[in-house]
DNA sequence: CATCGCTGTTGAAAATACTGAACACTGTCG
DNA sequence: CGACAGTGTTCAGTATTTTCAACAGCGATG
């Protein structure tokens, strides 16, 4: 992992020069430098310091690191996608065809006033999904939620959940779930 | 945020003694009690250091904050997912709150002409999407597809991969990778 | 009780990071 | 061309962190 590198493109992604950041950041332009040169090993609050002038987070910063890490049917057409959905809520799975899934995604339609059910769904794995279109609403343990277009959520999926569509447009959801429960 | 008491809670929870610790980290336990102690601020060289004789990522451990600050967030509004799109494509991760993920959920935006690379993806897991919006060209060891709006996709990572969209419209694309690569 | 093995803390010395003031380079303006 | 404002780099001195070794406290064992 490369903090100097990573630190460099950052600063030149926000445009700014080592003085510009170093007078935001509260430090002196050859700290900055001296950084991005990997000539040293920043402390925590100096990186810190440094970071609060772009401004982001040492969380952020330390993901984009994962990043650089970066036959069977492998494209289904939109009309393929297999329906698995029980009730009134369209659930489509994507990869009918990978025997042994890891993962279950779902392209998932909720008409207006359905709903997954009254009994809350738990199982084992984690989920994660986005709304792509309408609006939904989430239950997750005693948490309600309003799910707007482009919002998202991730939880344990043995924590009681449901959604529901109590609107008047339908809503559409790209949902993943880990293990495979289909 | 409170880099001492968060090491010490994390040594605790593993039974580790200072010493231990230590000792796996490639550091002294005068270091670690300082570090603990709040009374100097590590480099993040030997904060490394100290979080690898764990071990735990440097992002798994800044992250633990927004956990603690949100007991465990579980909806996130469409303009607080992160970015960490290197390049000209805009990867957002969904839940990056949620440390350990199993999943990687994103929401990934490709401006016209733009590319994950010339060379091809190779990990470990698997992988699906859908796209969303406009189309993407998808190609996975020799073979080349176009990808259509609504169109998905389900493959093994290992396999080499890369995602190009050579049109004149922004392409949208919902993925999920397993286990979580970021 | 004494001794061992462990715990975490503390001080002086060694190593490393940060500052402040230079430097060399670029491009622009008069 | 000369002056200027910007860029990033470098170096000596200062501030901070890290080590090494000693210390004090605690519980178990002989």
């Amino acid at each position: 992992m490369d903090v100097g590198v990573r630190l460099q493109s950052i600063r030149k992604t926000k445009g700014l020069s080592q003085r510009e950041l170093a007078k935001r950041a509260g430090v002196t332009n050859s700290t900055i430098s001296m950084i991005e040169k990997n000539s040293v090993s920043p402390s925590i609050s100096s990186l810190k310091k440094v970071l609060s002038g772009i401004p982001m987070s040492l969380v952020d910063f330390f993901a984009l690191d994962m990043q650089a890490q970066s036959r069977t049917q492998v494209v289904y057409k939109a009309d393929e996608l297999m329906d698995i959905g029980g009730g009134s809520v369209a659930m489509k799975l994507i990869g009918k065809a990978f025997a042994n899934r890891a993962l279950s995604m779902l392209d998932e339609t909720y008409p207006p006033h359905s709903d997954t059910g009254a009994e809350m769904l738990s199982h084992e794995g984690e989920e994660a999904g986005v709304v792509i279109e309408g609006q939904l609403e989430l239950t997750v343990g005693e948490q309600v939620f309003v799910l707007e277009c482009g919002d998202s959520y991730y939880f344990p999926s043995n924590q009681p959940h449901r959604f529901r569509n109590p609107y008047e447009v339908p809503a559409r959801l790209i949902s993943a779930t880990t293990p495979a429960n289909f």
